[in-house]
DNA sequence: CCGAATCCAGTCGGATACTG
DNA sequence: CAGTATCCGACTGGATTCGG
C-alpha cells in the first residue's frame, strides 16, 4: 500500500481522529507513555480532568484497544494502566500532529 | 526539532486535530487536493453535507488558513475553492491518519 | 449560484456528591 | 483507592426556508 498514492479519500482518517479525540486523551496517552501508572497517579497528572470524565476517556481507550487495564483484587484496590502494542503504534501518529502544531510556514 | 525525543507532552497535537476535525473537513481536503473546485462542485461532491454546515466548515478551514476562497464579482456569482501551501503540508498527517487506520495489528 | 437564518436534537465535557 | 451517579450548559451538526 503507497502512502504516495492514496486513492480511497480520507475515509479512515476519521476513524483514527475518533480514536485520539476527546479532550484528555493525548495527554494521557503521553504520561503513559513514560510507563505503566495507576488511576491515582494519572488524575494527579491530569489534575483538570473530572473523574467522570477522566474514567470515560480510560475506558474508552481501553475498548479501542489502546491501553490495557489491569486490576489487582487487593484492599484497597489498585487498577494499573498502560499502553498496548497497538497504542504504540499511534506514536507515530501523535508524535507527527503535535510536530505540525508547532511548524513554522 | 527531533521527531524521536519529543518531549513537551502532547499539547499541539490538539491544535492539529481541532483543525481536520469536523465531519466533512477531511472529505473536502481530499476533493481540493484533486484541483481547485466550485462551491456547486463541493456541494455535489459531499452531497450529504447541508448548505449550512458545508458553509460553515469552509469557512473554519479558510480561516485556519488550509484554504483559500475566491469570488468572482460575476452574475450569476462564482466562487473558487482550492488549497493553500499551509493546506499542502496537512496531506502528510491526512495521509498518516489514513494509513493508521487501514492497518493490521 | 452561493450562500444566510432559524430552529432543533444529540453528544461532550464539567461540577459535585457519593460508594465498595 | 478507584471509581459511580446525577444534573447541567455548551457546542456540533442537521432540516428547512429564504435572499442577493
Amino acid at each position: 500500500m503507497e502512502m504516495n498514492q492514496l486513492n480511497s479519500s480520507y475515509i479512515g482518517a476519521e476513524y483514527t481522529m475518533s480514536i485520539i479525540s476527546g479532550k484528555w486523551k493525548p495527554l494521557i496517552i503521553y504520561h503513559l507513555r513514560q510507563g505503566t501508572k495507576r488511576y491515582g497517579q494519572i488524575k494527579r497528572l491530569v489534575p483538570d480532568a473530572s473523574p467522570k470524565v477522566l474514567i470515560q476517556q480510560l475506558k474508552e481507550l481501553e475498548h479501542d484497544g489502546i491501553i490495557n487495564r489491569k486490576s489487582y483484587p487487593e484492599v484497597p484496590p489498585k487498577v494499573e494502566y498502560s499502553v498496548t502494542a497497538k497504542g504504540r503504534s499511534l506514536y507515530p501518529v501523535l508524535d507527527l500532529l503535535w510536530f505540525w502544531s508547532h511548524q513554522k510556514l
